[in-house]
Parts: C-alpha cells; structure tokens; sequence
DNA sequence: TCCTAAGCGAGACGGTACGTCCAGTCTTCGT
DNA sequence: ACGAAGACTGGACGTACCGTCTCGCTTAGGA
C-alpha cells in the first residue's frame, strides 16, 4: 500500500521564490530610502519589478511584509558567555544597544514599533520571533549565573528583560537618544544591584 | 505720527474658539472610535463639522492636532509626596500605569508612541510636555529623598526615568500585558535597591 | 485495492474535443446572462471548466470565440420560394425579424455588431459567414423573379440588401425598437416599388 | 419683498468649465488616436491634465462622456431646401455620408453605435440627439414636398428615415464600404420612387 | 454706517495610493 | 504531449484622502 499523500499538495504554478527575494529587498531598501511611513505597497511591488496582485497574493498589507523581511536582518541576537553574569549582561545590553544605534535598522525598528502598537498581528509576530529571542538569551544567562551560585535560582526571565530592556527601549524610542555603551553599563549595574542576591 | 503698532494686530475676523473645541473633540473620539490609524484630516473635519480649511489653517497634519488634543487628556502627573522614597516612586509609577490600563488613553498612547517613532516634531512636542512633567516629578522626589537622607544628592533623574518607566513601556508596548499594580511594586523595589545608597 | 473516486476526480488530459464544446456553450450562457462586455476570458475559462492556456490556445481573443460561438446559432437563412418576388422578400424579412426579436439572440447580434465595429477580424468573419449567406439568398429571391419577368435582370443582390435589410438594422440598433411583422411588410412593399421595372 | 431665492443654490466651488472642455477634447483626441476600445478613463484624465475624482464626479463610464463630447462635433445636421424632394433627399443623405467618411469621425461613429448597441443610456442619449435631429429634418423636406404637391401628406418621418438611413448605415456598418456620392444619389432614387405618389 | 480683511462651511481641484480584477503568458503536476 | 490549475507582470478600475483653491457668506475693527 502506498502512503498516503500528506495533505493539501499544491496544485498550479507554485509561488516564486524571487519574487519573495525581491520584495523583501525592495522593502528593506525603500525602508532606508525614504522612510516607513512613505513606503507604499505600489512602489514596493514597482522596485521589486513584481506585479501588485503578487504581492498582494503575499502579504495583506506592508506590516506583515516588513516584518518578514526584517527577520532576516535581526533574527541572531547571539547568546554571551563571558563567564561572570556581569560581564553577559552588559554584553546583550551592549550588543542590543548597537542594534538600535546601527542607522541602518535605526528607523525599521521604529517604525517596527509603530506598527505593535498599532496591529496586533504585527505585535505578535514580533513577540514570538525577537522578543522571544531575548528573553530566551536572558534566560540561559541568568540559569547559569544560578548554576555558578551567583544568583538565586527561578528568578524570572520576563522580568529581567523588562528591567534591562525597559531602559533602553525608553531611551531609543522616546528620548531618541543614541543608546551608547556608558548607558547600558550604567543599566546594567543598577539593575545587577537590584536584582542581586 | 501714527501709534506704532504694537504687533501683528489681528485684522478680520478671529479664528473660532469653537472650531478648536469641536475639532479636538472629533479627533479624540475617532481615535478611540476607529484607531490613531485609520483616523483622516477629512474625517475629523466632518466630525467636527468645519470646513477643512479651518482645519489646516490650525494643524499641518494629524500629529500636532492629537498631541494639542491630548494635552488636555494626559496634562497631569501629580508628584506624590509619602514622606519615603519608595512611597513616592510606588504611586508615581502606579498612577502612571493606571494611565496605561485605562482603555480610553490606551490607544491614544500606542498611537501617539506611533507617531513620535516617525515624526520628530511629535516627538519633541511630547518630550516637552508629558516626558519632562514626569521626569520633573522624579526630580522632585529624588530631591526630597536626597534632603532626608534616604538617597545620595544629584542622582541623575533623567536615568532614574529611564530605569522606572522603561520596564512599564516595554511591558505596555512590546508584550501589550497589563501594567498593574504588582508589577509597579516590583520594579519600584528592584530599581530603588539598585540605586540605594 | 483501488478505492474509486466519488467526486473530485483529478481532471486531467481527457477533455480534447469537449473543451471546444463547454467553451461555446460557457460564452454563449455568459452573454446570456452578464451581457457582452462584461464577458471576460477568464470567467469563460472558469465556467467552462477549462484551463485559461488551453482557452487562449483556441482563441486569440474573446471577439473569435463569440463569433464561433454565434456560428451555431445562427448559420441558417432559409431562402425562401413561395412563386413571387413579393412573398419571397417578405418571407425573409420576416424570418430575419424574428431572428431580430428572439430575445436570446437580442443581445448577442447588438453585442457582435459593437464587436464588428470596433475589430476587423470579426467584422470579416461575419461579412463572411452569415451577411454573406443573406446576400446571396437575396441573389437566388431576384434571380428567379427575373426569370419569371417580375424584375430586369442583373439587378445588384448586393444594393438589394442594403435596401431591405438596411432599414431593419437600423431600427433594431438605433432606435431599439421591435421589428414587426408590419414594419417588415411595409418595408418590402415600398423597395419592392421602388426597384420595381 | 425680496424675492425668493430660486432653488438649490450651489455650495462649496463650482465645478471648474475649463476641466469638461479639457476632458472633452482629450475624449475626442484619444478615440481618434488609439480607438475607442483602448481608451481609459485613466488615460483621458491624464491626457486632459485632470484628476481622476473630476472626471468620475462628471461621468460615470466613459460612454456618457464620449456622447457628451460628440455632441459638440456632430450637433448640426443642416437642412437642405433646394426646392424639390428629391435635391434634398439626396443633399441631405450626402451630408450625412459624408460624415461617416470623415476619417475623424469614422471611428466615433462606429464606437459609438457598439456603446449605443450594449448601454441603454447612451443609446437614449443618441437617439434624443443625433437620431432625433435627423428625423425632423427629414420630416421638414417631407412636409415642404406635400406642401409643393410632390408627395402625399402625412407621410411617416420615422419610416422614412429609415427607409434613407438604414441603407447607409448598413453599407457603413457591415460592409465598412465606403459611403459614397454614387451610393446615396442610388438608395435616394429607389426610395423616392417607391414612396411616391 | 459703511469698508475691509480674515474668518467660516462647503466642496471642487490635481494628485497618489489603495486593493481588486482581468489580460495574456508561463510553469508545474498529473493523466 | 496535453490539460487543469494557478502563478506571473502589467495595467485599468473606481474610491478615498491628501493639501490647495474657490465660492458665497459672516464677523469683527477702523474709518
């Protein structure tokens, strides 16, 4: 007996693979070029040399667009073992921080907020994929600061991220100041202090 | 000789203190209504049933229209005054969470993060108003906890802002959780330890 | 074992000459209902159940299909032989009337005749197929009454046409109007008059 | 007393003149250039240096306003008086033909009778215009006739225009012939002489 | 009491982008 | 090799807003 075919197998033309290429460049590219909010869906097809309706096949709107494209660029948020929970900490902060200074992703992240805050799907996806990340790197610093007795056990990574991030994410977004590293070392120390055994 | 006019005398008729009133009004219930988003120059304009002259001879643009119009929904911040640090900075940040909880403010808040992310006069004008209030009433608390002996003088209120309302941001913008009151309290005592004396 | 299928069954290859067929029948049952224009080579294609390549594969355009189409419905003008010119040309009048009237093929001749105006092609295939088939029974009506005396000979069948047939278009396309027996009657008699020896 | 104000009167700006001639002229310019089928709205807003919403907010489909425009070319059909019925069948058929052979006109004519043929609007336009203009001249040179004693009284106009126009437009129409002097000086002598006394 | 300037609501103006639909072509899979 | 399904680019559709510009009409202060 032959197995049973999985489901649902595609029948026509499959989707373009360039066509997604495209379009995720031709949105990182408007993005830096002339701003989020003046990238439309007309001029993101033109660049991409795609017809409106695929793109449109894709992604209902630009924010679904926009945060595909940016997960190629802010996936890795690389996970530091420097040995001292100190030294991991100000290291994420550090390497966050030039995330947010980088001119390049500077105004995709700004407007990536805007978009939270203003679509829930959006919100989503950005929670489940970067937010994620962090949280998940901040909690393998703070299990092994526990593991090498430096930190009581089970403290709670949520909350970490929302004292070390917090911070920044204020600076950043509402202050429009450059996140440089004497900021995040001074976070880092108070927050250390704070949460210390 | 003729008096010397002492400035700009206005000739011809004065604008409409109505028309202010009802355009501020028309704008704050679309946004609650339809979302920051979704809310047009010519939609407020038939709201508020004015001519849309009228509108753009007073606002450029939506953004300095909802912040003139916010003004008078978030003007307030009162500076608690306990008698302890930790009193102060607990209802501080607690009536300001109750901002972010209340359903009416809180989209008026995400869209107005929105649009300080992508435009600067926005931003200034919010920086100006509410973020200097609040970071005038951490001042002020500092100072009294300073003169009682409770925290060493000069602290930096400004990052004392930074380290009090960016855990409540994040948790507002980026997890789109509630910001009650056993969160405040934690972040009150996690930040106040870590800059104790 | 073999399970048959129920329904569903994957459409594949054996479809050749009955696609011919669901094309005609889809685009004569789409004028019917949404009228010519609002025809579109897709929604034959998707009517008739029929790939859009193997459709285009037929037919270059929409204009052909119809006149094909058109071809099955309309191919007969029986010549009429009723022993005099008179009953002749009334009994062609009239059968071309009630082609006229036929409120199924109403809105097909309207729909082809805009057609004809505007694409030399079908102009061609109709002056070929079916005024082609008119004029030359108007040739067999006048050959025969020349032979019996009724009329000189070598009478232009092709100025006959234009004579009978001109009238009926003209109040078929241009006043809409229905094209009765009587006014059919009183068109003979007046051109029979006035060709008349 | 003051008198009453009539009725309605406009608010708001008035509709711009300069924007009906514009779009108008470029109608007119299109169809001859490209052909009535591949004119777009698009294209005549563009061509006339018009917005899209003024010329939706004049006309509905591109059929009202090519009728519109028409009118302004093909209003005056002159009446001929030579002093015999038959000089002014044949002058005014001649005109007329001269018309369908005017290159310029050649193809809005033909647009027109496809949009007439599948619109009931245009064709009511029409039909109150052109068709109608054409019938009271013909019923003008009919009564003149009776009055001379050439023709009997109370002759029908409209089966008259028929019976002189329907030839013409089936040769014009069907045929794509050329409408010529030879042909209209043919069609008026057998006509005439069939209606005659 | 008029005159003049700037206000007012209404709505048309030239534009841009929207999201949908269709044209005509191309690609994959299954028969 | 053919046929369905459905992707592709391209471009017009009709709508909604943008920000500007007339309209006819207040509404004030100054002459």
């Amino acid at each position: 007996m032959t197995r049973q075919r999985i489901v649902n197998r595609p029948r026509g033309r499959p989707r373009s693979q360039d066509a997604d290429t495209a379009l995720h460049a031709a949105a990182i590219a408007l993005i830096r070029d002339i701003g989020y909010d003046a990238v439309t869906m007309e001029g993101i097809a033109e660049r991409a040399g795609v017809g409106k309706a695929t793109l449109y096949r894709r992604f209902a709107s630009k924010e679904p667009l926009v945060v595909e494209a940016l997960g190629g660029i802010m996936r890795k948020v690389p996970v530091p073992d420097t040995g001292t929970l100190g030294g991991d900490v100000r290291r994420l902060l550090r390497s966050t921080s030039i995330m947010y200074e980088d001119p390049a992703t500077r105004h995709l992240l700004s407007g990536l907020v805007a978009a939270m805050a203003r679509n829930e799907a959006i919100a989503r996806a950005v929670r489940h994929g970067f937010v994620a990340t962090w949280r998940d790197a901040m909690r393998q610093i703070l299990a092994r600061a526990a593991a090498r007795g430096e930190l009581r056990r089970g403290l709670d990574a949520a909350f970490a991220t929302h004292l070390f991030a917090g911070p920044l994410l204020y600076r950043f977004l509402i202050d429009g100041d450059r996140v440089d590293e004497r900021f995040t070392r001074r976070v880092a120390a108070v927050v250390l202090r704070g949460i210390a055994l």
